[in-house]
DNA sequence: CCAATGAATGTTAGCGGTAACACCTCCGCA
DNA sequence: TGCGGAGGTGTTACCGCTAACATTCATTGG
């Protein structure tokens, strides 16, 4: 294995001035680094990352850390980040934090391994685990997550906001009585063996409230609130479930909101399945975008948020943090509305 | 920050013991190591993974590579992956290698980050890439890439049997006409801006291979097998406007299977965009079975990989190789057929 | 009773870089 | 002419851990 000391000799300088080259860092003469280059392009020399991780007590490991690997919802999440940092030199961690448990051990292994920074998504920290990892210097964005911890650093979509882009838009198309099929979790939690994600509450709770608004704003009376899930498996059945609830209410609604996609899907499926005719006889919206939706027949009119933009935002503010480039600061991604075939 | 010394000096041992008081090698007294983990405990001491990477030459990080990160297709695959490598001390680094010069990068940063491992999917690596790796003493295991280095470890799905299920499902429901949409890239291909997966070809032609080989079993004739796309727009598109070919054949054709699912959407998207009733007047068969197909309405019968499975696979093979337990060995997972409704 | 044996532990010397400081040379200016 | 200062390079001492060998001590069989 050719080393740093491998090039020193052959180019006749010493270690330090092959370091100097390779992290042009300070000044080096033309001439020799020239001959540095040249030695190291002969002996097809590869710096040590980790030997310069020990050294400088930075690994170039960023991690990404959430509730669900096999979440499609990450996908586009992961690649922004991943596409923001290789350039920059920072290589992407995964862990699957899918339990309590792992989240202890997750943060255990970002500060033994001594992870620069780590992004979380759909995830709660302690007080004490912030602080443990503030005190190893690991640096942290949240995406997503519910609490507001002091001077936490994150990215967050306009859960408001989107909730409200959907109302106004089937207002628009003239819907009167517009239900909603909420993915909050109330006190009874149906345990499907799933991981619950009760952290995710607020994210139900600011779509209900823009629904609600627009609605009010509108001289509209909101609908009851159907309380569904967050949960794919469960969320999707339960949708299937209330659909027929609210066809049965009087006068009829005419469209739903659901509040993510899985509930939509669920919703969608049973009606088709029940022979009505959507949207004429039944409008549908839902909320999350997950691109295969798009792309469907039909398609789901949905609020998508700019999920590779949001984790490009968050690895760049993280890559911030780490230098000390930037101070936390709180970004609010914005939704857009996908007009599908269900409205 | 802790370290070993702090540790030693606390227990009043030597570093060494206490080092293999961690990692529990070799032998040491009960009283010692009782003593040595009180001063663990006392002091939060956690080791420096960084340090001891330096010193052992293992960095306890394996790579999952693959060709575009935000293809849903991945998201079971890494999980299985990291459920596989977290209990076992590995951590888990994703690398998009979305073009040739990343997929170069890749390589180089594999070797200079000393990864223990790496994954491949649906990418090709060069004779010259895979040697680099070898010298560099970096493990590896492919999974569902069409060279067959010599030497190299491999997880692979079984597209024959895969399709060969798809032909004979199809035939079981009384259907004698049964068109192909292939996923086979043939000599002119269309610049989508989209990443070309060519090297997939294999997949492709083994599956047309076993789609014709069960008509002709059945002393059907095949038909001629559209040359559709491995990219998910493209396919999608492609397919649509098969279909409208297949509409117009004499005698009418009633079922086709679609080398892939966005192929098979793309299909079915226009069959009841055109009002057609699926399956009684068209029956589709999908392959690759995408989660998110399996859900929807109308759910489409696909041929399942199983995903999670796979990647859990891969990982202990690729872990084997790390500790020289095991020779490289090739693994072919079998698909199972997931009945829909448009079957 | 003593050498051989083996268990338990310590010592030494790195792993491959970099930070911090030391050193030398050359230039410009008082 | 002397001296401050800056550019360019080298020296030293780590970073925190472990491999490999050395040492100590108790046990045991001839």
């Amino acid at each position: 294995m050719v080393t740093i000391a491998d090039v020193a000799k052959m180019a006749g300088v010493s270690a330090m001035t092959v370091s100097r080259v390779i992290n042009h860092s300070s000044r080096v003469s033309d001439k020799t680094r020239a001959q540095v280059n040249k030695a190291i392009e002969f002996l097809d020399y590869r710096p040590n990352m980790i030997a310069k991780g020990l050294a400088t007590g930075h690994s170039g490991l960023i991690a990404y850390v959430m509730s669900n690997l096999s979440d499609p919802f990450h996908a586009l999440v992961s690649k922004g980040i991943e596409n923001a940092c290789f350039p920059a030199g920072y290589t992407v961690i995964i862990y699957d934090a899918s339990s309590d448990r792992r989240v202890e051990e997750c943060v255990n292994m970002l500060i033994e391994r001594k992870i620069d920074g780590a992004i979380f998504h759909h995830l709660n920290i302690s007080e004490q685990q912030k602080r443990m990892l503030e005190s190893s210097n690991v640096r942290c964005v949240m995406i997503d997550n519910e609490q507001e911890l002091a001077d936490m650093c994150s990215v967050d979509s306009d859960n408001y906001l989107g909730a409200r882009m959907a109302a106004e838009h089937l207002i628009a198309r003239g819907h009167q009585r517009i239900e909603c099929i909420s993915g909050y979790l109330g006190g009874a939690q149906v345990n499907t063996g799933e991981y619950i994600d009760s952290f995710q509450r607020k994210i139900w709770q600011d779509r209900t409230r823009g629904y609600r608004d627009v609605l009010c704003e509108h001289g509209l009376a909101p609908g009851r609130c159907y309380e569904g899930s967050g949960t794919v498996r469960q969320g999707f059945l339960l949708a299937q479930h209330y659909v027929r609830e609210i066809l049965h209410a009087t006068p009829r609604p005419t469209a739903i909101y659901c509040e993510n996609d899985m509930l939509a899907l669920g919703a969608l499926s049973e009606l088709l399945e029940m022979g009505l005719k959507v949207p004429t006889e039944m409008a549908i919206v839902g909320h999350d975008g997950l691109e295969m939706s798009t792309i469907l027949y039909p398609r789901i009119t949905t609020v998508m948020q700019p999920r590779y933009e949001m984790g490009f935002t968050a690895a760049e503010k993280l890559m911030g943090l780490i230098c000390d480039r930037a101070a936390p600061s709180r970004t609010v991604m914005h939704s857009v509305l996908f007009e599908g075939d269900t409205t």
